[in-house]
DNA sequence: GTAGCGCGCGCC
DNA sequence: AAAGGGCGCGCGCTAC
């Protein structure tokens, strides 16, 4: 069951539920969605709304969760590159187009105009001939594994490249209940005549409840202790300063940094003046990044990497921030789901995927309360192994540190040379340890180091590489194409085909990583959101056993119930009532083996995690 | 005063 | 150990 839910004017709402005999939408008050939608949640339909951000953060406020829905806007942009509905959207032409007043999707939005597939900017003779790097010659599918249900051949998507884009000027105009259940309808039937409906079909769910995910954590917010934060800051940095002051710390390595530079007045915070100062002082250096500085040997070097720390410390977590983004013991970061390319979420604000490991001290745990922290080990190596169906490679890593069933494989030998290697292949690393070793992989896995040779050779030519569900990278901007075509031309020269070389394997790169990295992200979402349903079930089941049910009802949603607060591409942390603690880390786990199952079939590989219990996040893990 | 950019660095 | 993928943010700096 399905209902569909619209917008009607300034605070009315239409909601229908369009396959019953006789559908009769009905309008209600905004003010009354939040009842209406508790009341008809309990025959368990699936939400269809054209942007989750616009419907569900006021019905959390309100207390009201949703077990499912339909992001038509999400699902919109997937289905819309997708290699898998080419075909498709080419065969039924506009029909099966986006309409103009869908939103663009997070990572749509977020690319430079000149990325976006749109009509030729350039006039008279063509710069170059997009079929060339499109469908001229017939090439394996760049990405797509063996799979029952799909068997996608290769497809560049020439349509996209010439087909007007959502023209974006006209996402004011509003969508009627019937342009929704319309949009609706044409995403089903998308996916139905796709090459791989099984799979698009499982990613529009588990994209949609990203988009569920993405709104709740933002309404529980990770719990966070502003005063261990702040001992933290007083411990590393020293006393808050006064405005306009350096911590005191900061200004003992600055003063050493200077004497040993012979330099009074460098300013350590200017890139251009700190460089300047280091080459006077005879330190050969072309950056002031650390890597590069750490390989000079200078009595200035050292006060100046603890002046880097401590400054990062300050600038990215120090008592500003605390105070632009914890509020009453919640830090509520802006999540973006499908944020990237990938499908890797974003977020906006407040910088949540990169918490130092120093302040995470202060994400600390209700007083009763407990965080259940668990990452997936490795996953992306399992999920090359297993996107690939590399059984040399699965036999490697099953039940074990990947790394080191490549040591006990005899493929090379140490862990550390087993990382850099596979890291390497994943990343396309040439140079250096890493590149060396990557051809030992190659001859032991050659299966899953197929895989992405293939996806960065399809990348080299622009064409489109998609991750094991469908998701499809973009193609790449339309300057990359003219520096590859300026190299086609008689006249090129050295300079030209060596740029289009280098910038060709750029792409390749990007590639070769975005079908295990999006792959992974994929196994992610659908792990939380198998969890998000367990954790719902195990706090009704608390609640049910409570002695308040008045409480329980009108109660703020997560009240008693465990719940997801934090999320960081492989990794979640759950905030959980103590007494449901070990509930709550076995419906962790099922929900991983449940994703690897959902993706993967029988495939024989474990994605074991590392799980803690903890009352702080830096009690957990390494 | 502010917009945009490069740098450097935190996370995965 | 290497400098290969994906991000967001704050800073200094320049251009307007």
């Amino acid at each position: 069951m399905r209902i569909v839910i619209s917008g009607a004017g300034p605070r009315r709402v239409c909601l229908v539920d369009p396959d019953r005999p006789e559908p009769t939408p009905r309008e209600v008050d905004l003010d009354d969605l939040p009842a209406e939608v508790r009341r008809l949640e309990h025959e368990r339909p699936r939400w269809v709304w054209v942007d989750t951000r616009e419907w569900y953060p006021r019905l959390l406020a309100a207390g009201v969760r949703v077990e499912r829905c339909h992001d038509l806007r999400l699902v919109g942009a997937l289905l819309a590159h997708a290699e898998s509905t080419a075909a498709a959207r080419n065969t039924a032409g506009e029909e099966a187009s986006r309409p103009s007043w869908l939103p663009l999707g997070p990572a749509e939005a977020a690319t430079p105009l000149a990325v976006r597939p749109t009509a030729p900017a350039v006039t008279g003779p063509a710069l170059f001939d997009f079929e060339e790097f499109a469908d001229a010659d017939a090439s394996p599918p760049p990405s797509a594994p063996d799979r029952p249900d799909a068997d996608r051949g290769p497809d560049a998507d020439p349509a996209a490249a010439g087909a007007p884009a959502p023209s974006g000027a006209d996402h004011g105009g509003t969508a009627g209940l019937d342009d929704v259940v319309a949009e609706h309808d044409r995403q089903e039937r998308l996916i139905a005549s796709s090459a791989a409906p099984a799979a698009l079909r499982l990613l529009a769910a588990a994209e949609s409840a990203g988009a569920l995910i993405g709104a709740e954590l933002a309404a529980a917010g990770l719990p966070w202790d502003a005063s261990i934060h702040e001992a933290v800051l007083e411990r590393i940095l020293g006393p808050r300063p006064a405005p306009g002051f350096k911590p005191e710390r900061m200004d003992e390595l600055a003063v050493r940094v200077r004497s040993e530079l012979g330099a009074p007045t460098v300013n350590l915070d200017s890139q251009v003046d700190l460089l300047r100062a280091l080459r006077l002082a005879g330190i050969g250096v072309t950056s002031t990044s650390r890597w590069e500085l750490a390989e000079h040997e200078h009595p200035a070097i050292e006060p100046l990497l603890a002046y880097k720390k401590l400054s990062r410390l300050l600038s990215a977590n120090g008592w500003t921030w605390l105070e632009e983004w914890v509020r009453d013991g919640r830090f509520r970061p802006e999540y973006v789901p499908g944020g990237t390319a990938t499908g890797r979420w974003a977020t906006s604000g407040g910088g949540a995927l990169q918490l130092p490991k120093q302040v995470r001290a202060a994400v600390a745990a209700d007083p009763g309360w407990v965080l259940v922290v668990a990452d997936a080990a490795q996953l992306e190596p399992r999920v090359l192994a297993a996107m690939s169906r590399d059984l040399r490679m699965a036999d490697a890593a099953r039940g074990r540190d990947v790394y080191a069933g490549i040591v006990e494989a005899g493929v090379v030998e140490t862990r550390a040379q087993a990382k850099v290697a596979m890291l390497g292949a994943m990343y396309g690393a040439t140079t250096g340890e890493s590149g060396r070793l990557v051809p030992r992989l190659s001859r032991a896995f050659p299966t899953a180091m197929g895989l992405v040779d293939r996806a960065a050779a399809a990348g080299e030519r622009g064409l489109r590489v998609s991750t094991f569900l469908g998701r499809s990278s973009p193609l790449p901007p339309a300057e990359w194409r003219a520096v590859q075509a300026r190299a086609a031309e008689p006249d090129a020269t050295r300079a030209d085909e060596s740029r289009a070389r280098s910038s060709a394997r750029d792409w390749g790169r990007f590639t070769r990583n975005f079908v295990v990295q999006g792959t992974a992200a994929e196994w992610a979402l659908c792990w939380m959101a198998g969890l998000r349903v367990r954790l719902a079930a195990i706090g009704a089941d608390a609640a049910s056993g409570a002695d308040d049910p008045v409480a329980r009802a009108s109660g703020p949603v997560f009240e008693r119930m465990p719940h997801l607060v934090y999320y960081l591409h492989d990794e979640i942390i759950v905030h959980a009532p103590q007494a449901l603690a070990d509930a709550v880390a076995d419906a962790v786990r099922e929900s991983a083996a449940e994703a690897a199952r959902m993706l993967f079939g029988d495939f024989p590989l474990d994605f074991p995690l590392d799980l803690a219990i903890v009352e702080r996040y830096s009690d957990a893990g390494d």
